[in-house]
Formats: structure tokens, sequence, C-alpha cells
DNA sequence: GATGAATGAGAGTTCATTCAT
DNA sequence: TATGAATGAACTCTCATTCAT
């Protein structure tokens, strides 16, 4: 008996995602998903149950990839200053040192078709406590967690994808980005 | 008085728009789109070049749309609170109003492979001058209007979004997004 | 706009038709049918709405063609040996002259996955009040008629399908038939 | 004891035959047969050298199975009526104790291009001999022999197969029906 | 302008079969 | 022997688009 080939299956992610970016979700096809990961289309179906199931996978996989990258970066006893830099910094890194599967998970979970069906995330769970742990340090303002983590990340995710358009170089950007969140959030 | 090809037109978009939240870019077929809008596939073709022009025809039409309303809201002479009271709550207010339009414009421009070659939008450009004037008047802080507008849109409609599930109500939320971003930006 | 066009869909069922007996239900693809018919695949979705249903159509067309043809040869006032000559002899003359047909019906009907879900034929309705009428006058034997139409088609349709082998010719088989069953369905 | 062979090959063969009822020679592909068996696919060619070898080879093993069964219920020096009565007692008897075979085999015999070259089988000549014996003592009727079959066994089997739908049971009919082929074909 | 018919190309998926263990 | 992995070919069906009226 053969067993599976771990090396086929990471060629099929990899292409999907590649894929993804250059030719978005219509473009994609699992006969150009399987030429360019180099395997027979049904191959493919080895692995995954059909494509929807194939990109939802895909999709939780990788879900949890950013959050993972910036809990990695979190040391203890961080400063309120700190930890703002860290996960914003973090966190354009990641975009920019990501972008295919930044932007495959991004497509993947701005349609609400594809998004529907998915279980929650556990990154944000982790981050969470994190967050409560600072508020009741009294490092963190006392907001809800919802509009902390959607005013920590989002706005530093529309200037990381956004093309620059001179005015402003990014780094001095993602500087001001980073103050104006510490002013907003610290006490 | 309309005339009869006005309605054609306009019941194909709205079809385009709807299936585009229902079933996703993938799931959106001309002749889906036909038979929703109750004309012949053919009849698309008479007022629209080929699919991809038609969605970004739309897609044009309407992105300026949320920056319509906004800037349908704005008086002169408000107080920096006002402004950010105003545009903030009109945002939140038009994705809960239009859903469709709204998912539609955001997963279109969420995906580079149909969103290059749409010329810049209009409305940001406006924005760009009322902030400017609120910097110069000493109100707003100094900052890019990159940052500023990231952080007024981009936050909120993460909350626009999420279907709530408890902890907080939406209304709270948003009364405490205002009052994070007036702090964040005002002196 | 273009009007269908009846030759296309004739054209159609005389390649199913012809199909399902050189190759069977098995070997009998859409592809194969349009490229016989001379069609695009996608034409034939034009005239049916998927492969089963466009199986169970024109079964259903042609069930009742062999009981057109037997009711066709019936002239009122007939004998009991007429009755019955006519019915074989007809039965056995379609099956010769119509062999695509018959098969492809046969095949069908001896299938329980495709056969069900067909609504019932007309064409034994008919035959079952000449039936009656005959029996009420005293000519045949007063037996149920789901007998009488099993012994009087049944056998043979099994003499006309097998391949002669020699031992006796068709024709002796067949008048020897009919007065089989002559004799044990007339009073 | 039975080896662990028989037993796998034997699982097969129940698959197949139940498959074929349950989904027809179109819906029984080797994997689903594989699955149902509980084997995996190659194992498969272990047993049969490609699918049309194994339906041929299946269908010629329980081909026989049904004159296996009339011949042994046969004893000797049964009267004429005895030996009608048992013949088609036995047939109809064994259809519906056996659907599955039954239905497979049929269907199998019914389809010209999956029959063509299977050898002939040897139920019907011991049949044959049978029925000569008959002739010549003078209880049957000296019609030919397939004629002879042909009645015997094709109008049971309609009555077999077809669902009752009321009018008369189907012991009434079965009875009934015995009668009549008796009165058919003894002198 | 408006239509339903028509289509080649390609979609997702399964097929019968072979490979490597 | 027995297996699950792997595959090219073929499957059914739909696509975006054009044709003919």
């Amino acid at each position: 008996m053969r067993k599976r080939d771990d090396e086929k299956q990471h060629s099929i992610k990899k292409s999907v995602i590649q894929l993804i970016l250059q030719e978005g979700f219509q473009g994609t096809s699992i006969s150009k998903i399987a030429k360019l990961a180099g395997v027979s289309p049904a191959t493919v179906y080895i692995y995954y149950e059909n494509k929807e199931v194939m990109l939802r996978d895909i999709y939780q996989e990788y879900a949890e990839d950013v959050f993972d990258s910036l809990l990695h970066h979190l040391v203890p006893d961080m400063s309120g200053e700190q930890l703002i830099d860290v996960l914003i910094r973090q966190y354009y890194q990641y975009i920019l040192e990501n972008e295919e599967i930044f932007h495959f998970v991004d497509q993947f979970s701005s349609c609400p078709s594809l998004h529907e069906g998915c279980h929650a995330l556990q990154g944000p769970k982790s981050l969470n406590r994190i967050l409560l742990e600072y508020k009741e340090r009294g490092i963190l303002n006392d907001f809800n967690n919802e509009n902390i983590l959607s005013i920590l990340f989002y706005p530093v995710k529309n200037i990381a994808i956004k093309p620059r358009n001179a005015e402003a170089s990014s780094d001095e950007l993602l500087d001001e980005m980073i103050s104006i969140i510490r002013k907003a959030l610290l006490k």
C-alpha cells in the first residue's frame, strides 16, 4: 500500500493560495490547481471531498496563522506601549511577508456565501484573554474587546494592503498609526 | 418618466447584487442573473459588453454610494465631535440598510484580480478635503489622511458586518467606538 | 429569436436509441449522443433537463409505440382466432421492424432503477377493454387480463429476440406459437 | 472450511448483485462495489481481470442458478400436470426468493452489448432433454422446445416481476396461469 | 431592442485501472 | 494477497457568449 504523500497535499494548498491571489476565486479551477501542483485532478479529491470543502479546510488552516504569528511575538510583562507596538507592527509585517496567504484568507472571509459554516477561530480567544489581563491591570482602557480588536487590526490592514501612492512612506504611516492607537487605547 | 430600457438595466443590476450576496461571485452566472431579472441572457449583452465589464461597471456605480451617503449627512460648521459621530454612525447605518450593495462592493474590492483596472473613486477626495479643513482649523489632529480614514471606517465596518454574539449590544459597541475614535483623532 | 429545431430533437432521440442498442446504457454518454446527433452536448440540455429525464422521456414516448401499432391493426368484429393471430403476428413484426426502439424500451423497462417513477402506460388499457369485450362475448376464456396479456406477448417476444439457431424456422415457430395460444385462450 | 479468499470474492459478488439492483449497471462502479464489499478497489482486480470480465463471470455463475433450482425439484415419473406445476411454481418462487440475483441476470441478458460473447447455458439443455422425453411419452404436445420453454417461463416471469395492483391476488394469478399452460401444452 | 436557441470550452467530479508498499 | 494512493480519461452539466429571428 502506498502511503499519502504529504508533499502532494502541501503542493495543492500552495497552488490554491497562489491561484486565488492571481486569478481570484472565479478563475481558480480544480484542473488549474492540479496542473500547477503537478498532480492529476483526481488526486485533489483524495485529499479533499470537493472544491468547497477544500477551500474551507485551507482557509481554516491558515486563518489561525496570523494569530499564531502575533502570539509568538508577545512576551510576558510588556508595557502597554510595547504590546500595541508589537501587535500592530507584527500584523503589518505578516501581511507583507505572507501576501498570498493573507489575501486568500481575507477574500474568503469577506465572502458570506463561502464563510458560513466555518467554525470560529481559536486565535482571537487567546488575544481576548491577553487584552482582558491588560485591562484588569489598568493599562488598557476598559473597552469592549470587539472594539479593541477592530481598532488594533483593521486600520493597519488597510494601509498594509493598499499600494502606496506617495504622500507618506509606509514606515511613517505605520509609526503614526501606532501612536494614534496607543493614544486611543491606553490610559 | 423612466424608459423601459432603464427598467431592464436596473433589474439586471439588482439581480447581480442580490445573487453575489447569496451565492458569491462563483455562483453568479449570466443565465441566473437573467432569470432573476426576468430577461433573456442575450439582453444582458445589450447593456454590458461582457460579464467582467458588467461587474466593474456596477461596482463603480455603487462604490461611490457610501460616500454620497456620508457627504449628504455632513453640514457646515459641525464640531469635531459631531463630524466623527455623523461619519461613523452613518457609515454603520449604510451598511445595515444596504447589506447587498455593501457586500457586493466589499467583495469586489477585496479581490485584486477584479479590482485592477478600476479608476479611482471620487468620494474619498471630497472627504480628504473636509479632513484637511478640520486639520487646518486645529480641530483634528494633524495625522495623515490615510490613517484617519482607516481608523474612521474600518473598525466600524468590522463591527457592522459581524453577527453580534451577545457580550455587548450593537448600540453600545457603536457608541463606545465613536468615543474611542474621538479620543484618538480630536485634539 | 430562434425557434426550436424539431429536427434536432428528433436527431437526438434517434441517436440515443441507436447507441443504447449498440453500446448499452453504460456506453451511452451525452457527448457520444451529441456527436452522433450532430449537435453540441449543451444542446441536449435545451431539450432535456438531464440525462435521466432524457432517457425516461424517450422511453415513455416509445413505450406506447408497440401498442399503437397493435391497436392500429385491429378491426371490429374479428373472430377470436383472428384477434390472436393479428396481435401476436403484429407484435412479432413490430420487434423485427423496430429493433432499436424495441430493445431500448425493453432494456429500460427491465432495469428497476431506471423504471421507477415512470407513469403507467396507456396502451394496455385499450387492450384490456378489448379483451374484456371478447370475454363478455364468450369468445375468450374468462382469465385475468394480466395472465392473458402475459401469455399473448411474452413468449412471442422471446422467440422474436433470440437469434435463430436452426432447429425450426422463425415462421414455423411463430405459426405454432399462434396455434398454441389460440388453444390456450379461446373457448 | 472456507478460505479467506473465497469470503472476499463472495463478498464482492454479493455487492455487485446488490448494487446492480439498487442502482442499475450505470450506477455500479468498482469503487462502490469495493466499498460495499469492504475491500480495496485493487483487490477486485485480484479476482477479476477487469470490470467487463467480472460482470460476465458473475452472470455466468448465476445464470445457471434458476435451472439448477428447477431441475432440483423435478422427480422421476411426474405426471404432465405435476411437471408443469413444479416448473412454473418453482420458477415463480425462485424469482421472489432471489430478487437481486434474478434481476441481475435478467438485466444482463436483456442487454445485447453485455450479453454477446457469453457461452451458452447448460441448464436449458437438461430441460430440453426432459421435455423431449415427455413428448416422446405422449404426454406433452409435440411442439418445438423453444416455444414450450417460452410459454412455460416468460409469462410467469412477467407476473412475478410486476408489483401487484389489486384485481387479483398473486396466488390466484399463478394458479390460473398454471391451468392455462397445462391446457396449452398437455394432450 | 429583445429574445430563446445554440454552442465550444471548460467546470467539478468520478471512472476503471495501475502503482508502490 | 491485499491495500490505499494515484492517475488520465471520461463523465454530466454549466458557462459566457453569439446567432437568427
